[in-house]
Order: C-alpha cells, then structure tokens, then sequence
DNA sequence: GCGCAAGGTTTACAAGCGTAGTCGATGCAA
DNA sequence: TTGCATCGACTACGCTTGTAAACCTTGCGC
C-alpha cells in the first residue's frame, strides 16, 4: 500500500482543508459548487476559492478533470489519510507518539461525552476479539 | 478558574512549541540554556531561540524575570493548557468535536499499542467509578 | 461574427513564521 | 578606565497563508 502518493502531500494548511472537506463531503465538484458549500460560512469570495483549489492541485492533492470549458475537482488525498496523518502528528507532538496520554487529556478535560465512553469501550471490546 | 489569561495566549507555532516545551521542562531558564536544550535537535542558533523567545514573551505565553544583567524566562502558559487547546482543535476539526472518531482513527490505524490499550481501559474503569 | 459571461491563471499584498544577522547597552577583566 | 564579551532588542528576509483583484481565453447567445 501507500504508493498511492510518492510525496506525502505537502501540508495542507486551514483554509485549504476547508475545500477539501467540501469535496470529500460530495466530488467532482465545480468551483462554484465549491464556493457554494464554503463562502457561507467561511465568509469568502470565489477568487478565494479559485486560489485555494488552485494551490491544492500544485500540492497533489486534489485533481482536475475538464469538463467543457472548466474544470471538475476531486480529492486525491484521502480524507482518511489526512486525518490520520494529523491525529499521528498531534499525538507525537505533544504525546511523544503515545496515545494513551491523548485519551487521559481528554478525559480529563472532560471532553469525553458519555457517547463517546460508550463507543470507545465497545471498540476497546471489538479490538479484543 | 480561567482567569489566568485574559486573552488565550495568541496561537503558538510550532518553532515556538519547541521552546515552550524546553521551559516546561524545567524553569526558569536564561536564554543560553534554553538554547542548550533545542539548539542541538533543531539545527538552530542562538539568535533564533532569542527571537523565538521574544514572540513567546509578546504572546503572554512567556514571561521574563531579571536576573543580573540577563533575564530568566518561565512559561506563563501551562502545558496541559497548550496539550488541551491543541487536542481540542484537532478533535473539533477533524472529527466534528467528538473524541470517539479520533480514538477509532487511532485504532484502526494501529497507532495504539497494547500498553496504550490496556491504559486507556484502566482510565476507562477508573472514570466509570 | 462579435461581445459578454464564465471559468481558469497570474499577480498582489499583508500577516505570520522560520531563521538569523546587526546594534546598542553594560558589566567585568585587565 | 577602557575594551571586550555578553545579552537583549531591533532589523531582515524569504516563504507560506489568507484573501482577493486583474487578466486572459473561450464558448454561447444575439
């Protein structure tokens, strides 16, 4: 696996995962359907959105397929591979790479919902099957 | 409680994480020392920790205390702060606010071991008590 | 056929960041 | 007492990010 992408991406930085939630969220997509989803709540303009698509493809990741005279626009990177390449960084950040201490922070901080106990203990009972 | 800071400390950066690390470490320190300890691991030179601690001491995350003619810097900012900010960011933005998901992230990834398992299910039972 | 609208590309520009050199004061050694 | 080492402050500078305007091309309607 993982040869899916020779770099890893370069980062990707807040505005930019904005869009890339609007595509992982529904893709292809228009840069105006883009901008549908996001300059709401984000407060942008389309140039804005232009530009960040723009500099996502120079990254790799998202890609472009023409559609007539404009583009169509996809996620390459993986939301999952995302995501997980920044839980993976924040935990060996400031948990030196452990995430039990993650979890105790967080309950601690009582940013646990009962939800979330509950569904964290039956995956901590599914992973020991 | 939460009075401590006024505004929520100006974000950090990373370069700036690594100094703040070096002074929850151990504090006060004068600049050399801070220097002794991140200088090494990041390739840098005393100029840049020295500016790296001013933007610290701008921010409020640092505060300074004379010494002679040098000063001693200590973290105004506490860690489990800085750790519960970060994590809480992460979450909120990656997972919707809710810790489960990134705890399945992290399992499913495999980022656990075993020792982070069995620790996050001692927390569990603790918490339930 | 021609102008306009729609869409992508280029350029812009201020703020933040990483990294570091220079400056100015000052205490200590000779 | 004078020069030098030391330390913080100021300045610098290229890169990324957030945000957007200006521009260029091209297909479509009149």
């Amino acid at each position: 696996m993982a040869d899916s992408e020779d770099q890893p991406v370069e980062r990707i930085s807040d505005a930019e995962h904005a869009v890339m939630e609007a595509l992982w969220e529904k893709s292809p997509q228009t840069a105006v359907e883009v901008c549908d989803s996001v300059c709401g709540e984000r407060g942008w303009s389309m140039p804005t959105v232009k530009t960040l698509l723009s500099r996502l493809v120079a990254k790799g990741a998202v890609s472009t397929e023409p559609d007539g005279r404009r583009f169509l626009y996809s996620p390459l990177l993986a939301r999952d591979d995302y995501v997980g390449g920044e839980s993976r960084r924040l935990v060996d950040r400031l948990f030196g790479g452990r995430a039990a201490p993650l979890f105790a922070h967080l309950a601690e901080a009582e940013a646990l919902s009962d939800d979330d106990i509950a569904e964290i203990e039956r995956l901590l009972k599914e992973m020991r099957k």
